[in-house]
DNA sequence: ACAGAACGTTGACCTATCTCAAACTCATGC
DNA sequence: GCATGAGTTTGAGATAGGTCAACGTTCTGT
């Protein structure tokens, strides 16, 4: 196992406090892990036994429904922690964590967390800014999911998107990780035709452009005024 | 002002560890306000000055769209804590509290949370709990919303509701506060005119018993039948 | 006791979106 | 380099549920 640099971290808002020594020590008790596209982190429902820290790569957080039918929770993206159920005091994960590109992770035992909260200046504070934004987040969806339309609703998605990992390329702004007209569907609560249908009279429209897997995004002002933004 | 009386938090899980000298302080401390039903707690992206325990009464908590339109996020039920966007490193409150009904509750300046959750041993770590409870129920809500149709929706969403805040009354249990078509329509993302003809129809089947701002539910296993419910 | 407002019901119609179906286009592995 | 399957596109038809409209009922304040 190679020894983990103590730059990974340094600049992250839940170490951003701490001295190399503090960080050193957080890293030596960390394992670094690597996961394939489609990999699955932890399971819904399962027993709370790590909690992880993204370093490079895109996770979908998604929920299954009974009758098996995906929806996508969020997306995570560098620099974030995850995994952080035991914050909540929860003993089971809400909701499964998969690799939606090839990723890396830190990964600590769950029986740390007490400890770096109680240890570390900033960490405890930090994962509940992340929690927060979060419930903030999907508040947001809920209200969304309750009152727009499905274009709306998709074109708010791709903004998110584009906001949250999004990369520049020419021409336009990128989704930073593949990403199937299915997965949107299952973020935004319609079918993969319906988005598909949408795509494709965006392209028409000049605001997206998109091939198998790949969105990117060339008129971000449009696509705001599509999602009925109200700014 | 009265003297507020100890018993009044020494069952709730939040002071529940707690002695007897430990929740005078507490009570001390706080203010004890009574709400009108529609009365507005605190209001949506306004500073974050206080948090509240609700000893009596139910709350409605409410985001309100660009649009106008409004959604209910959950209510609250006595002997829980709210406003607690302190929790989250929040400095503005993410969504309004209204009384559903005549309430009262205890209110302390946001400047004692710190004190609190660091001098009381499991006011923080309860309320953790809380918000852990609530982030898996939006969570479901999303699903629902993304994946069921209108009247597994309304019918999840009233039991809940009983769940919540029923009162069992002669012949079924019956929702515990004024709650009107509109309102329960506001939980679920449909229109006042779809939630009465299911209430309707399922008054016609002997599944509810509805009045003016009251619902009475007679067969929840039925009810149960027609959420959808996996279990 | 009455007027007005708030709340609820019901019907007719319309349309956004889902479902079903078929075909097309890449990418991948063998 | 070809076959297979995953991802995507597009059409046609069906329908859940929203919109519009009108009316009924119950509460509230004066």
């Amino acid at each position: 196992m190679t020894q983990l640099d103590e730059s990974l971290l340094s600049g992250l808002p839940p170490f951003s406090q701490l001295s190399q020594v503090q960080i050193r020590e957080i890293l030596d008790q960390a394992t670094a892990k690597r996961y394939a596209p489609e990999a699955v982190i932890f399971h819904e429902g399962f027993e709370v036994d790590r909690f992880y820290l993204l370093l490079d790569g895109y996770l979908r957080v998604v929920r299954t429904t009974p009758e098996g039918e995906q929806i996508i929770a969020l997306h995570i993206s560098p620099g974030q922690l995850f995994g952080i159920a035991p914050v909540l005091q929860r003993n089971t994960y809400p909701a499964s964590a998969i690799a939606a590109s090839e990723s890396l992770a830190l990964v600590w035992p769950v029986r740390l967390w007490e400890g770096f909260s109680q240890t570390y200046p900033g960490f405890a504070t930090e994962s509940y800014k992340t929690l927060g934004k979060r419930l903030g987040e999907m508040q947001t969806r809920i209200t969304e999911l309750a009152t727009q339309a499905v274009d709306r609703r998709v074109a708010a998605a791709l903004l998110r998107l584009i906001e949250q990992s999004g990369r520049a390329v020419e021409g336009g702004v990128e989704i930073d990780f593949p990403i199937t007209r299915q997965n949107i569907s299952e973020m935004t609560g319609t079918t993969l035709h319906t988005v598909s249908r949408l795509l494709s009279a965006w392209e028409k429209a000049a605001i997206v452009k998109s091939a198998r897997k790949r969105v990117v995004v060339t008129d971000p002002q449009r696509l705001q005024a599509l999602s009925g933004a109200a700014r």
